[in-house]
DNA sequence: GTCTATACTTGGATAGAC
DNA sequence: GTCTATCCAAGTATAGAC
């Protein structure tokens, strides 16, 4: 957005390594902790910056506006943790395995406070016009990418009949951020891990109602 | 916490209908458009004064500071909704019913705002201290009211053993707060509307697994 | 690119007139 | 009980020195 054309390492677009880089990636990391300890209503330039170990008007400078950071912040938690995610989900062939591949995502989520900044920008676009559709777009990715999941791992099941996958994706992504809210407020991760166990036996039964078509233990047989 | 001693009528702790209620019902009921429209973030006193149309120094002078007005607009909003609850789950005996009256109650919420004022005291309690336990408690008895109305529509079906009531609570609480954030980001209530039309034929497809033993049509038939 | 300094706005909170 | 006036802290944003 205010990328001065001025930078003494000619590296182009990126500058990666440079220290107007370096700059924006302490800032950028400074907004994830303070959404994360703050909330959204906390997330002031002053007090990013204050985190950050520099000055403040270097907000204004790199991203524009504070609502610009706090953006980039949640882009930067997003391609973070989708890596993360498409590796823990590379290998689940079945309802079962995926959950159980949700529920460690899940638990770092919660105890790294990534969903907290999900629910920080939500929560708080509400406040600041124009950014609600921004954080829509980008949850919408998230959407995106739990359907897909879903829709791989729940094949030959019943439950793809039964269920959509996006009707399925949209309600574990609801579900994801309202236990975040309540886990913050209460202080309290395990009342939300043990909701995986009893979908973990769910997800289980759903698999011996009818044979996974696609999974390499296929063998027509109920258990 | 400011209640005066020098009213005119002597009408004790409650004042009801006295001039100073009336500014309190009014700063409350402002607090909640607030909440509503321009999120936590945006509660400020003077926003909320000029919606209540009456002066800033009032909030003080009647709730001590702003995270107590917002703390009895939640308490207002819970009141007021925990009537409207207990008369649609009354009639409800079995899960089905169950499900039925939460998607009615669901979508007012919806419409109306409520689940707005839940959601961003929840995600604004973390940037001012001492907020957050307040909130919770309040919360609590949202997630104890559902624990007792799920326990006793799920009496008698496989349900009761396979989930336990309370941590059942949790999740509907969880994915009640979740569908609100995405429906109020995305602008569309539809999504979350669907679900319990599934929720509704899975709570179907529970009773006809086990009997009823409580519902009255409880014949020992599957159908 | 980063800092200091500063302009200007908004917000919380109190004092005192009515 | 309500209003005006005011203080002061904190916020966004910009200008200009280095």
């Amino acid at each position: 957005m205010a990328r001065s054309g001025t930078s003494r390492r000619l590296v182009g677009d990126g500058d990666v390594g440079g220290r107007s880089a370096r700059t924006r990636s302490l800032l950028v990391d400074a907004a994830i902790e303070t959404l994360k300890e703050e909330g959204f209503a906390g997330a002031s330039a002053r007090a990013i910056a204050a985190r950050a170990g520099c000055n403040q008007a270097l907000i204004f400078y790199h991203f524009g506006s504070v609502a610009n950071l706090l953006l980039a912040a949640l882009d930067a938690v997003s391609v973070a943790r989708r890596e993360r995610y498409a590796e823990a989900v590379e290998g689940a062939t079945s309802p079962a395995e995926l959950v159980d591949a949700a529920a460690a995502i899940f638990a770092e989520d919660l105890e790294a406070g990534h969903a907290t900044v999900l629910v920080e920008m939500i929560a708080g676009a509400a406040s600041t016009p124009g950014l609600g559709a921004e954080v829509g777009t980008r949850i919408g990715a998230w959407r995106g990418f739990a359907e897909q999941a879903i829709d791989s791992a729940a094949a030959g099941t019943p439950l793809a009949a039964l269920f959509p996958a996006g009707e399925f994706a949209h309600g574990v992504v609801a579900l994801y951020l309202g236990l975040e809210l309540l886990s913050h407020l209460e202080g309290d991760r395990a009342a939300a891990l043990r909701l995986f166990e009893r979908a973990k036996r769910l997800a289980l039964l759903v698999e011996r109602l009818g044979p996974p078509a696609t999974s390499p233990t296929a063998l027509g047989e109920t258990r």
